[in-house]
DNA sequence: TGAAAATACCTCCAAATGGAACTATATTTC
DNA sequence: GAAATATAGTTCCATTTGGAGGTATTTTCA
C-alpha cells in the first residue's frame, strides 16, 4: 500500500534510476514491465476471478487450440506437467473445462473449454487488453507499431537463442 | 527437457502462433520474453550460485545504492517486506552483505554489500549480460537502440499508468 | 508374442511466496 | 511526559510451485 502510494513521488525515482545503470538494459526493462504490468493483473485475476496463472495459461491454450491434452499444453507453454495437471483438475472443478478420455489412446485426456470457461477467458482478455491500452497511452501509434514489431521479432527468434548454453543450468547438459 | 528439445521443430510453432492471435500483443510478448529469457537464467542462478530472486534483487539494490535498509529496498522494488527480510537474513549468512543498527534510528538496520557479495553480483550481471547479447544477436544495432528507447519510455511512464484502477484489486481501494 | 521403453497424467514432498499479525523503536499529540 | 500512532523488521501460516518418482497405457522390437 505504502509502496503504491509513493509512486510518482520519491521512491520510484530510485527504481527508475537503476534503468540508467544496469548492464542489461533490455532484459531489465522487460523484466521491469512484467513486474509492473503483468503481476498486478494476475493478482487482480486471482482475487476477482479466483484463477491462478497456470489456470489462465490452460484457458488461453484451450481457447486457441480446442481439444488439446495436458501434454500439448506443457509443450506449448514449457510448464511442468504437474503444474498443468493441477490447473486442469481445478478448472474442471470450476466447470470451465471438460475432460474426456481419448478413444485412440487411453492415456490421453482430451480437454475442452466450456461456454462459461470461454466467457471467463474473454472477460480476462478484456481486462488485460484494457490494461495494455492504459500502458500504451504514453506512446504514439507509430511507436506502438514499432515496439510491437521489434518485440515480435525477438519473440519469434526465441527458438534460436533460447537453446544457447548461457540459458542452461550446468547439470541439465 | 523434452520441451526444450522440441524447440525449433513442432511444438513451439503453436506457441508462436498465439503471438498472432492474442488481443494483448505487447503484454503477451513482454511476458513471453520474461518466461523464455529471465526464468531460465534465474534457474541457473539458483543452481550455480545458490541465490534466489529476492536475494538478487537485494544485491542489485545494495550495489546500486549502498547503505540502504530493508524498507528502502521494499519501496524501490515493491516487494513485500517479509520477502526482503528473508533475503537479507540469507545473504548475511552467506557473507554477501553485512547488517548494522542505525545509530540515529534503532529500528533501522543499515545494509552493506561485501566484497564477495559484489563479486557474486558482478558475475551474475556478466551472465545476464551475455544472455542479453545472445538474445539480441538477431536484431541489428539500430533495432536494438530503437527497442531500448521504446522500452525505456514505457518503463519510465510506469508511475503514470500503474496507478490506473485497471491494475487494482477490488478490495485494495 | 512378450519384455523393454516411451508416454500421459498424477501424487508426494520440499522450498518459495506473500498476507497478516507480532515485537521493538520512534514520533506525534494532547 | 504519557498515550496513541507510525514505522522497521520479523515470524506465522496457508498457498503456490516444481522436481522426482509412481501408475497406467501404448509403442517398439527382438
Amino acid at each position: 500500500m505504502a509502496c503504491v502510494k509513493t509512486i510518482g513521488t520519491i521512491s520510484d525515482m530510485k527504481l527508475l534510476d537503476i534503468l540508467d545503470a544496469t548492464p542489461i538494459p533490455i532484459g531489465y526493462r522487460v523484466s521491469f514491465l512484467t513486474n509492473f504490468w503483468r503481476e498486478p493483473l494476475l493478482k487482480r485475476m486471482e482475487k476477482e476471478f479466483g484463477l491462478i496463472r497456470p489456470e489462465l495459461t490452460v484457458l488461453i491454450c484451450l481457447s486457441f487450440k480446442p481439444e488439446s491434452n495436458a501434454r500439448d499444453i506443457c509443450e506449448i507453454t514449457e510448464q511442468p506437467s504437474n503444474t498443468v495437471s493441477r490447473a486442469v483438475v481445478s478448472l474442471e472443478e470450476k466447470s470451465y473445462i471438460t475432460r474426456s478420455r481419448d478413444n485412440l489412446d487411453a492415456r490421453r485426456i482430451k480437454l475442452r473449454i466450456t461456454d462459461s470457461g470461454q466467457a471467463v477467458h474473454d472477460d480476462l482478455m478484456k481486462m488485460f487488453s484494457q490494461a495494455e491500452e492504459v500502458m500504451l497511452k504514453h506512446l504514439t501509434q507509430k511507436e506502438v507499431d514499432r515496439l510491437n514489431a521489434l518485440l515480435d521479432k525477438l519473440a519469434r527468434s526465441a527458438p534460436q537463442w533460447s537453446t544457447d548454453p548461457v540459458f542452461k543450468s550446468p547439470d541439465s547438459a
